[in-house]
DNA sequence: CCTACTGCTAC
DNA sequence: CGCGGTAGCAGTAGG
């Protein structure tokens, strides 16, 4: 205690190289670090004196975001002090194991996987031993952190400066400007490791041995594949709520908990549930097709979604849709990944549209980030079309989002990759303009503060000015009200109204960046090119689709085609079971022609016969690959049975030449026709859903009209513990004038009771009921496994 | 013209 | 339990 200070940092620490002054000044952290360590800003250190500690030694976790965490600090050394960088011993890391492995009272600690894998190697892959993994500093209990600190040499690693390669090495991976050569940075790592075992890494080595990991990770977690449009973690979730099943609604919080423990997510939860709730959210600007269904408050336009509810509030499970694009029949084909003794999520699922079109991507990892628009699945299902019938894919496709009211146009002039996205304003009298879509992104609320602006000043100088603005919006639709004279309406139509009022942005697809299905970071010239190369990668999935089930529908048809057989010779006495041998009977049944499970269904297999009444795993107990014959329970060798597994064998066959006739672009063809037809029953519900608020708006805004409320203010932030659909279908009935959810510093009027038109009643309770039918809508089975989910 | 913000998965 | 700070890149909006 009188010569060790422990200082415990909070996440990642400022990167100071590029930061400005202001930022720096006001970094806590920072300046905590500087007061603790005593350090001078303008100070050449040529040893520890004048500092209240003589060596900086960091901890962090023994993963990629610790190592970067390390990198920051050595970062901010490196740039300010250059004088303690260079100080030998001066900046150590305490390193932990990674592994631990026992038996009996022995005890080894590994540092590096490389070391581990070494060992596992020379001694029987480990057999007799446990092993532990340590993910984080938390992993280990206060015992043996005592332990490291009593053995304090084995757990020291100090950095050591050599030249000038150590100090580009740091600038190489902080300095802002230098995306470009962290890319070919990341591109050139060869594998190697950090020696931990070593009492003394070079900064260089540092740099590109290790924090190079964190960076190429970052940017795999950050970056989607081209293939299915998704990132590691969204691919967790989506493997997850398959393997769950999930066709009823969970707890979004619980769901998290799930995947981290059954897909080998390493991170923080709130992370994961974001994730979550992204890939759930419909409101416009996000998803076009959500293969979440929202149960719950998943977020508005109002505010991006980031007014979504807490985790713990929320519900989902997944779209009816979501099956039809990821098609179970694909399943068998998928390359699934394993870590750690567990099958988890598969490099990439190959949905039957790409997704990555559908829904868009942007994410942000280290060399690279992304940015690709939404798409029409319409458009790109008739694309597809042309493809599978070998006819030029012409045109190309111009951004889509669902629910978008505006106009999204190629910028003229300019290079392809640009595109305009406009809002919709309207003069609807000389003294009104009203506002009834803003650009893709373009949040209502902070929209609300842009035009708040222009009713502000009145300093009589200003051209364009509203006297006053009012706000009609539903979580799914814009709409402003801006009131003025009549002169400054004109000054406002002069100058263009799309222009003055901030209606016009624009859309850049000049940075498409996604792996590709080798795992290649690879860049997109435009959307065409990534379409073209889904499609070709696609179609031989559906001819590898094929292939796999015909060769299934076989073999099943061998194994039913066998049963019979042998049933009959039982029943006709041309075979004894009863009463022999089991070598005897084995070889009667050799000679009799009879394939064993092996045989039919090849090596290695470990096939589930699930054809019969009996379920027989083949090559678990008995070696001799029969039992799906003489595992048989006595009462199946009968000739009602006989008949049965005749029947079955008729159904199979048919099932075989129905596929034998089927070409692979048919295949896809009726999967891209049942995504249509589910797309169409989805927009017919959302539709009803949309004709209701309408109904609902235009009711609540007659009955507001002649209240003389204005409305403008600065919002009344969050509404707590209410879900917004309520607070509108309530206040609509209680308090219409107040409808426009505004004026939160006015207490409600006291009223007397209110007169409600049965109008008025009808469609609230409408919408409500059609968010429940919505709501229910399911192509499945509900099924009442609450406790059986509590209990997975 | 340069700065600052945006988006998103992570700490 | 909610809020807020940090990284990383490319492009757009703002002062």
């Amino acid at each position: 205690r009188d010569k060790y200070g422990v200082f415990p940092l909070r996440g990642k620490p400022l990167n100071v190289r590029d930061a400005n002054f202001q930022q720096t000044m006001n970094n806590a952290e920072i300046q905590n670090v500087i007061k603790i360590l005593g350090l001078d800003q303008k100070k050449e250190y040529e040893n520890s004196k004048g500092l209240r500690y003589g060596s900086v030694m960091i901890m962090a976790d023994q993963d990629y975001d610790g190592s970067h965490i390390k990198g920051l600090l050595i970062n901010m050394i490196q740039h300010w002090w250059p004088s303690l960088f260079k100080l030998k011993g001066f900046i150590k890391e305490f390193v932990t194991p990674l592994v631990k492995v026992t038996k009996g009272t022995q005890e080894i600690q590994f540092f590096t996987m490389g070391e581990y894998e070494t060992w596992r190697e020379q001694n029987h892959n480990g057999k007799g031993w446990a092993s532990k993994y340590y993910k984080g500093l938390g992993t280990s209990t206060s015992k043996e952190a005592k332990e490291y600190f009593k053995h304090l040499a084995d757990h020291e690693l100090a950095f050591r400066w050599s030249g000038a390669e150590d100090d580009e090495a740091v600038d190489l991976a902080f300095n802002k400007k230098r995306a470009d050569d962290r890319k070919d940075w990341i591109n050139g790592y060869d594998g190697q490791n950090v020696d931990h075992s070593l009492s003394a890494v070079g900064y260089a080595d540092f740099v590109n041995k290790e924090l190079v990991t964190f960076a190429r990770y970052d940017t795999m977690r950050s970056i989607p594949c081209f293939v299915d449009g998704f990132k590691p973690t969204q691919r967790k979730v989506l493997f997850c709520a398959f393997k769950r099943n999930l066709k009823s609604d969970v707890k979004v919080a619980q769901l998290a908990g799930y995947i981290s423990e059954h897909s080998a997510y390493h991170h923080g939860e709130t992370s994961l549930q974001g994730t979550i709730v992204g890939m759930a959210q419909t409101f416009v600007g996000s998803n076009n097709l959500n293969i979440l269904f929202p149960s719950g408050q998943f977020g508005t336009r109002l505010q991006g979604g980031k007014d979504a509810a807490s985790a713990r509030y929320i519900y989902t499970r997944l779209e009816n849709i979501t099956r039809l694009i990821f098609h179970p029949d694909d399943d068998p084909l998928l390359d699934f990944q394993n870590e750690e003794g567990q099958s988890i999520e598969p490099k990439w699922y190959i949905p039957v549209i790409p997704m990555a079109l559908v829904n868009g991507a942007d994410g942000i990892g280290t060399g690279w980030s992304t940015s690709l628009p939404n798409y029409n699945p319409r458009d790109i299902i008739e694309l597809i079309r042309l493809f599978i019938h070998k006819e030029p894919m012409k045109g190309g496709l111009l951004p889509w989002y669902k629910g978008f009211n505006g106009t999204i146009t190629s910028a003229e002039g300019q290079d392809a990759t640009n595109y305009e996205v406009v809002g919709v304003a309207k003069r609807t009298s000389p003294t009104t303009v009203e506002i009834t879509e803003l650009p893709v992104k373009r949040w209502t609320q902070d929209y609300k503060e842009f035009l708040a602006k222009f009713v502000e000043i009145d300093d009589g100088e200003k051209k364009i000015r509203f006297d006053d603005f009012k706000e009609y919006h539903t979580e799914n639709t814009v709409h402003f009200v801006c009131e003025g004279r009549k002169e400054c309406m004109d000054a406002l139509e002069a100058e263009g109204m799309e222009k003055v009022l901030k209606l016009r942005s624009s859309l850049s697809i000049a940075n498409i960046m996604l792996f590709d299905s080798e795992g290649k970071i690879k860049k997109y010239a435009n959307e065409m090119d990534l379409l073209l190369e889904f499609c070709e990668i696609r179609l031989k999935y559906y001819v590898k689709r094929r292939e796999h089930h015909l060769d299934r529908l076989r073999r099943e048809k061998k194994v039913i085609d066998e049963k019979a057989r042998f049933i009959l010779m039982v029943v006709n006495g041309e075979l004894v079971v009863s009463n022999r041998k089991r070598v005897d009977l084995i070889s009667d049944l050799k000679r009799n022609g009879f394939k064993t499970m092996q045989q039919i269904w090849g090596t290695g297999t470990d096939h589930d016969e699930s054809v019969g009444s009996g379920t027989v795993t083949v090559g678990k107990e008995n070696q001799s690959g029969y039992d799906y014959l003489l595992g048989m329970p006595i009462w199946s060798l009968t000739h009602e049975r006989v008949e049965e597994l005749k029947k079955q064998l008729r159904e199979k066959t048919a099932e075989l030449l129905a596929l034998q006739e089927t070409s692979p672009e048919q295949l896809w063809e009726r999967d891209l026709d049942a995504i249509l037809t589910e797309m169409t029953a989805l927009e017919s519900a959302e539709e009803e859903v949309r004709q209701a608020e309408k109904l609902l708006k235009s009711s609540v805004r007659a009955q507001s009209q002649g209240t003389g409320k204005r409305g403008r203010g600065r919002g009344r932030g969050r509404g707590r513990g209410v879900i917004e659909t309520k607070v509108l279908a309530k206040r609509a009935v209680q308090e219409p004038s107040d409808a426009e959810d505004e004026e939160p510093a006015s207490p409600p009027e006291k009223k007397a009771k209110v007169e409600v038109p049965v109008k008025d009643l009808s469609s609230a309770d409408l919408l409500a009921r059609l968010r429940e039918r919505q709501r229910s809508r399911s192509l499945f089975e509900l099924e009442p496994d609450a406790k059986k989910s509590r209990s997975e």
